[in-house]
DNA sequence: TGGTTATAGTAAGTATAGATACTATTAATT
DNA sequence: AATTAATAGTATCTATACTTACTATAACCA
């Protein structure tokens, strides 16, 4: 078996491909904004009011990733952050106006563009290759960074 | 159509288990080595002399991220680097005789839990999985980093 | 041959992506 | 209530994973 063909150099491929897709539409579009951005944006305007390390267990990242994702994203004034009065150690993240409306425009973009990923597959083989995916990842929902033991 | 089902997300989610699949195999077997080191040197170990551009090509890499995996590669005595004589803008990478014995090893082990990333899925969804993944990067084989316009 | 162009490697900078450790706070337990 | 354990966020560190720019060298070509 040589290397090009195993799963994780397949993966890893089309997980560049995604990111180049994303950012060459960002782009085109005028936005700055990266996928883990995106994402948190994402969870940040279903969930107003989300801590760091719910954002983070949301989409399967750590904290100190989300950290700085958060901090980014504040500095482009999508998003404020404040203590939570509750519980002290917590920060509230909230979508700015602006968040929301860049929010609302660049997920039709996001969603638009997600077949080009796969361009390399009919329709009938991007919904079995998503299903897949999905199914794959279902058995490791709790391996995500910063998952408590 | 929810963030968390689209192609973007669950092809980051699916390379976030597989590092995390190769990093706790490679620990268990007491090497230090990443994915992309790993990589590199089957690269160099399939092709001796190559230089760190065409690896980089190989592998679908930037010359600059290479750069950095050669140097610790190098770092750890896995591979030498020499001036080409006749050329010498380029330096041809050698899998030093340890380089050698821990790829065959490693290969071995990496080839083994190629499955492991995938265990959601039954081993004829695997190949089919596979099969899907290869067919969609087969398009844009020529959109690696650093790929001249 | 002289000038332009292209290429190999490196440097510097940004942004993930994560591990580990530390502080501040809260929760749980005795 | 005092101690202990757990958690949120940050800081630090390492390693990708790029982009852009720069230097050195080589290839081209008029």
């Amino acid at each position: 078996m040589k290397v090009s063909g195993m799963a994780g150099h397949l993966i890893r491929r089309l997980n560049q491909t995604s990111t180049q897709v994303f950012s060459l539409r960002m782009q085109m579009a005028g936005y700055d904004l990266t996928p883990v951005q995106f994402a948190a944006l994402d969870t940040v305007c279903s969930s107003p009011g989300l801590d760091q390390a719910a954002i983070a267990a949301q989409i399967a990242y750590d904290r100190a990733t989300i950290g700085g994702v958060i901090d980014r994203l504040e500095q482009k004034g999508l998003v404020t952050r404040k203590v939570n009065e509750r519980d002290r150690r917590a920060r509230a993240v909230t979508a700015t106006e602006t968040g929301q409306r860049v929010y609302q425009d660049v997920f039709e973009i996001v969603e638009g563009f997600q077949p080009e990923i796969l361009s390399g597959l009919s329709a009938e083989e991007q919904k079995q290759f998503l299903r897949l995916a999905a199914k794959a990842l279902a058995f490791n929902a709790d391996t995500s960074p910063d998952a408590e033991a």
